[in-house]
DNA sequence: TTGTATGCGTTATCAA
DNA sequence: TTGATAACGCATACAA
């Protein structure tokens, strides 16, 4: 019978006792030359790998962080992999948990995850506030990106959404366009009403009319906003603004069913139009873009600060915006 | 001082054994409705959670499974996401571990799973063979998805590259192509020499020849390569197979800048081109699509049976790719 | 249906 | 530098 895999067996093969053997894990500079040795060959022989149960049960955390969000844009991921990123260098595995914006979903995970005693989660898109509620009575160090919601009682990362849609707009009047309209979008998230802020003010600055038709993010969206625009009257908009990358595709759509052309009859500009939704015969006007992979590790950053003790106020972390073309 | 959260102390407050309260979440039905009732209020005046640490140190699994891979196509990201449908219904938690094709992060996933006790792996593009071995040494269930190396001693799952290289093939020929090129992805991985060996034994059937470029998956290996095909010999070429989406991307622009229109001039098809990279005014002559969510589910679905018991020998299941249009 | 005793693998604490 | 002991929270086996 091959002694067990544990750290009582390895310590009798290495002839220690199982303290060294843990310290040859947890401070091996604490240990003899003789005794790392003995220990080393003894863990190499039986295969020896810790049993981090055993320690989270003891030392109450587990080296995991959590991930809960809603992945379905090229832009979400982005932020997934600054997640990630940070979270390896940071030597914690990570929990992905895609609650697709449904509360239940998102309940599901979190209770799962603290059965785990993960030791921080970074949460996307939420909705539901109580699920937050949730996660602050038992205080799990959480930082929200980009989130839906105002009032907020954790550190939160996200990118300046008025200044974006200010700065775009008044790119867009400056390049010559008068009548720029906002396109889709969900009404009462807190980065969108932002950036329509931000579009709004620059606009009635220049003394143009806003025009604003919100819907969701989808291309079904910018299609069908579109094609509505465009003939249920006789606009003079020469210029769309698209909440994303993909109503972006669903104006562009439109206008070619329509027979407009972009960017001659009615250009195309955007938020978050990602490299990989646009091709080569369409730039677009203006594409500004939030800084996905900075907000995913800033939020990581902030998150180990809070499992490290840092246990000020809720901070709140304003990413600038960039204006990219290709 | 207020109650540890700990079954003890629910039992404590509920007035029952500790038993009762473990009970209470591990078979409810074994309780009298009396306890059940005392324990439920119990546990949510304390907010008591289970510590899976515990349970996990008790019985060695600990609910959780993993994928490591390298997610850096939509492509990859669609059998992720079937991976985590699946697990989801499972009731599992996953990690996800993107090892970007590195021997080394790979590797430190796999020691940080094992150190958690990770029921089981799904793996998706490895190139190192005796990472596989640890895993097969620590005897943790794992299968691989859409496999880069023959032999391996697992469940795999993959499309049927060979078929898809033929069909898509055949296709092209019957819509009246004669000079048919594949163009990109890398030498030596399986799935894409089988995707070549379907191409040239449709192309020799044809009484054809077969014109091959190889490269990697990148954009720009489908520009470079079409640039030098184009530019170095006056070819008759009239279709070229894109290894993936990112190289039909890169073809496309080539082709551009070198003043060839697609479809007229040169035809471009392409394998694993998904919606996001196309848009309106250019769709593929054909398009040959892995089934890349079923692979995750299929994959996911093969895991949990090795964790529930099953002990045959390496299975594998080979999905058929889907001609897609749009 | 309920309760008691025991041990899972590790580490903090204290002692040597 | 090393070791003995106790404790982390839970569920299995058994007894009542």
């Amino acid at each position: 019978m091959k002694p067990k895999s544990n750290i009582k067996g390895v310590a009798k093969a290495a002839g220690v006792s199982p303290m060294t053997v843990s310290r040859y894990f947890n401070h091996p500079n604490k240990l003899s030359p003789e005794s790392l040795e003995r220990v080393e060959a003894a863990v190499k022989t039986l295969n020896y790998v810790p049993n981090n149960a055993a320690r989270t049960l003891l030392r109450g955390n587990s080296g995991t962080l959590a991930f809960i969000g809603h992945v379905a844009h090229h832009f979400d991921y982005t932020i997934l992999r600054g997640i990630e990123d940070h979270v390896y260098e940071c030597n914690y595995l990570l929990f992905l948990c895609n609650a697709d914006s449904a509360r239940k979903k998102e309940r599901h995970f979190i209770t799962g995850l603290l059965k785990q005693r993960v030791d921080g989660i970074i949460l996307n898109p939420s909705y539901n506030r109580d699920n937050l509620l949730v996660l602050a009575e038992h205080h799990v160090p959480t930082v929200v990106v980009d989130p839906k919601l105002p009032d907020i009682p954790f550190d939160v990362v996200r990118g300046d959404s008025y200044e974006a849609g200010y700065d775009l707009t008044k790119t867009l009047l400056g390049k010559g366009f008068k009548r720029i309209a906002f396109i889709g979008g969900p009404k009462g998230v807190t980065s969108l009403e932002q950036r329509l802020g931000g579009y709004t003010t620059a606009m009635k600055e220049a003394s143009a009319t806003p025009i604003t038709q919100l819907g969701d993010y989808s291309r079904e969206s910018g299609f069908n906003i579109t094609t509505q625009l465009f003939s249920s009257r006789s606009p003079k908009i020469d210029c769309l603004i698209a909440a994303n990358g993909l109503v972006a595709r669903g104006i562009l759509m439109a206008l070619n069913t329509l027979g407009l052309n972009h960017p001659n009859d009615v250009a195309v500009a955007a938020f978050d139009a990602t490299e990989e939704y646009f091709g080569l015969e369409t730039p677009l006007a203006a594409n500004m873009v939030q800084p996905a992979y900075d907000l995913g590790q800033c939020a990581t950053q902030l998150l180990i600060e809070r499992i490290q003790g840092f246990d000020g106020p809720p901070r709140e972390k304003v990413l600038p915006f960039k204006l990219v073309t290709f």
